[in-house]
DNA sequence: TCCACTAACTTGCATAATGAAAGTTAGTGG
DNA sequence: CCACTAACTTTCATTATGCAAGTTAGTGGA
């Protein structure tokens, strides 16, 4: 939880991380993305503890990926939604969830994702926004950006990375 | 680190979370992408205290997503490399770098993909391996799979999830 | 032979995070 | 007035983590 203060946080890995790199953030993600928006709904699907439930809805809110809003002013109750920066995430979720049918799902997949037009299962796989190829197939690499400093420009100079 | 004992292991993403769902993992696997392979370069690289790194990669190697191997008997020396199910790993790590890119790279980019053969910048956003259509374009719904049980068939059944 | 040095750990101890259970706050409904 | 709900907070025991030091099995040099 708490912040490293490190070189690699200039690493764009480590700086989402450092949002949603504990335990329960991504699954409070998850649930969000299932409709979930209640501190009691995510405490029933999880089975976290309250306390520790309170913290991560407070970092996630913090960061910018829920927003807590009241939906009800008598008696105070509360919601959380995702925002537009949380609903970003979800080619991670659906990349996590991608990899654990492919390596995990040892007796049969328990999610599978369909398109509601087709009906037509469909398997993410990461491509390219201009050309549209897979960047499986590619020679892809991770370069140093305009904002790199000198220690990360060093760790992406030689080998080929990523 | 603990196995929660729940039905929430039934879905993939928790099943992923349960393998790379600590802090240190996925940073460690990012740095194996980069090329780094022995104890003490992840330890000088992460900062992260030696015996908490040992658990980490006894973990990761337990899970199969890298294999210790010995690069030398005498004296007895060793190296930890990606297997085939660490390196079906990458997407996660890339859309985590999108979103860490698109999201919260405030002061410019500090690390950017490029295509080695044209050279152009490569922005990763996931299609459809068959039709390769943008997921985000599609209507896309998690549904239960042949394994599902009953828990998970109740929640992935009325709203448009995920 | 002795000494310094390396990689890859393990151990001991203090501190920080987490979980379980109980308590709190601000209400409603009967 | 009493039971009940949602959304927490507090307390305390357990667990995980970090830090520093020690260990193991070697090499290379004086």
């Amino acid at each position: 939880m708490e912040r490293k203060s490190f070189g690699h946080m200039q690493c764009p890995i480590a700086r989402s991380l450092e949002h949603v790199g504990e335990w329960w953030s991504i699954l409070i993600l998850r649930d969000a993305f299932y409709g979930l928006s209640r501190f009691d709904e995510f405490q029933a699907s999880l089975g976290v503890a309250t306390n520790t439930l309170s913290r991560r809805l407070a970092a996630l809110v913090e960061a910018g990926l829920l927003e807590k809003r009241p939906y009800m002013q008598r008696p105070p109750r509360y919601e959380y939604v995702l925002t537009d920066r949380g609903r970003d995430f979800r080619p991670v979720l659906l990349s996590l969830l991608a990899w654990g049918n492919r390596q995990f799902a040892t007796e049969g997949r328990s999610v599978e994702l369909i398109d509601r037009e087709s009906g037509e299962a469909v398997e993410p796989i990461l491509c390219d926004r201009a050309t549209g190829r897979p960047i499986a197939e590619m020679r892809v690499r991770a370069v140093p950006g305009p904002a790199a400093d000198e220690r990360l420009r060093r760790r992406l100079s030689d080998p080929p990375v990523l």
